[in-house]
DNA sequence: CGCTATATGTCAGCTATATTGACATATTTC
DNA sequence: GAAATATGTCAATATAGCTGACATATAGCG
């Protein structure tokens, strides 16, 4: 069985003890009895239960770091989004950006205004349709926008041991089969353009 | 390298077309060139940045499901976490429900106050320490719990083909990995008071 | 017995992020 | 020239979080 689930908390630096955790979860055990469900699950909740919620953890972990850096300049959640996309897809036009992120215009609006009033993000008419506004990010807005790549990738890194392709893979693929079935070759098309143009490309001709 | 990255998106069931993706997102390639940046990352994102955004979309599609039955209930995720949570511990107390879910008190009692109203929820006294409220879920409650719960599980379960137990621990360990190294031990413990609670254990005397 | 600490509730106001609906403008396309 | 498209904007609303201040009940201690 998963090292995880099963040894004592003894997986990071030091993790004080397992009967009483360091900052500690408050302990309130036994039930006080007459509880009005059966004391084993029926049938499908077994240990996967457990996934649910490490990912739920390891997500929230997964942002916090960018969180609490966006804070320190006075931005959120949306405003990294918007950062993270518009690097990895530079010249994005507003309606690609808003089916990724799946919120409508007006939201995505007030934050966007937020970052070209800023500096950080700028947009050009496209040059094929000039209704387009292309984004880019400015030199500071990729700064910002590589910080912040940099500290979720250092988490991947860590975590996948510097990327042993093999390990990359299983977690690639993982992740992607969590998708949506339905979207998975949209995220899949958008990879393939961030990868474009991170001049990475080998399907070429 | 990974299927996930380079075949074409021939994953799922009819995925359309690579060229022209099925809902799809729109294309606006080749940057208007004289952009501001090298045509190659210097150092970091390789193909990590991949993992971050697949990280992302796949925690928004695994949320997504249980906030679509959320709403037919008049209900958001901070009402699916609380319900989630007593589920899994049964008798938890207030404090100890804060802590797992990193909010303030005033944020958890209006959302708690709704799942009391509702019904979903109870709060009993504590038999040691009468100032405590522990919470439990009402048949009902149990019931949207469960359904909940079943939708986010079964995604686990497709993903992880009916979970052979090396699939399911390499999971685990990869999103244990992914939480901050000093939140583990207190995911651990609570991972191990759920699993009391369901009768799994075999730590025992 | 009182004093203090703890567990919890509550009022009030603020912020960030999202929503809907309606309407305006520029540009492309037919 | 008309219709469709890409985008912007105003206004109202909802959700989920926050801070600060204050209230109450119970526990624990000397």
């Amino acid at each position: 069985m998963s090292d995880v689930l099963h040894r004592k908390p003894a997986s990071s630096p030091r993790p004080a003890c397992a009967s009483a955790p360091p900052g500690g979860w408050r302990g309130d055990l036994p039930p006080p009895a007459g509880t009005t469900e059966p004391l084993v699950r029926d049938e499908d909740d077994g240990g996967v239960l457990d996934l649910v919620e490490l990912f739920f953890f390891a997500y929230r972990d997964f942002v916090g770091d960018a969180d609490r850096l966006l804070e320190t300049y006075g931005f959120g959640r949306a405003h990294h989004r918007v950062l993270h996309f518009v690097d990895r897809r530079p010249g994005l036009s507003i309606a690609a950006l808003l089916d990724i992120l799946r919120i409508t215009k007006q939201s995505l609006n007030r934050v966007l205004k937020q970052l070209l009033d800023a500096g950080l993000v700028e947009a050009r008419a496209g040059a094929h349709d000039r209704r387009q506004r292309l984004l880019y990010l400015t030199p500071r807005g990729e700064a910002l926008a590589r910080e912040l790549a940099t500290l979720q990738s250092e988490r991947f890194r860590r975590v996948l041991g510097d990327m042993p392709p093999p390990a990359r893979d299983a977690a690639a693929d993982f992740l992607f089969a969590m998708i949506d079935a339905d979207q998975r070759a949209r995220v899949h098309d958008h990879l393939a353009r961030a990868r474009v143009r991170d001049g990475l490309t080998d399907d070429a001709p």
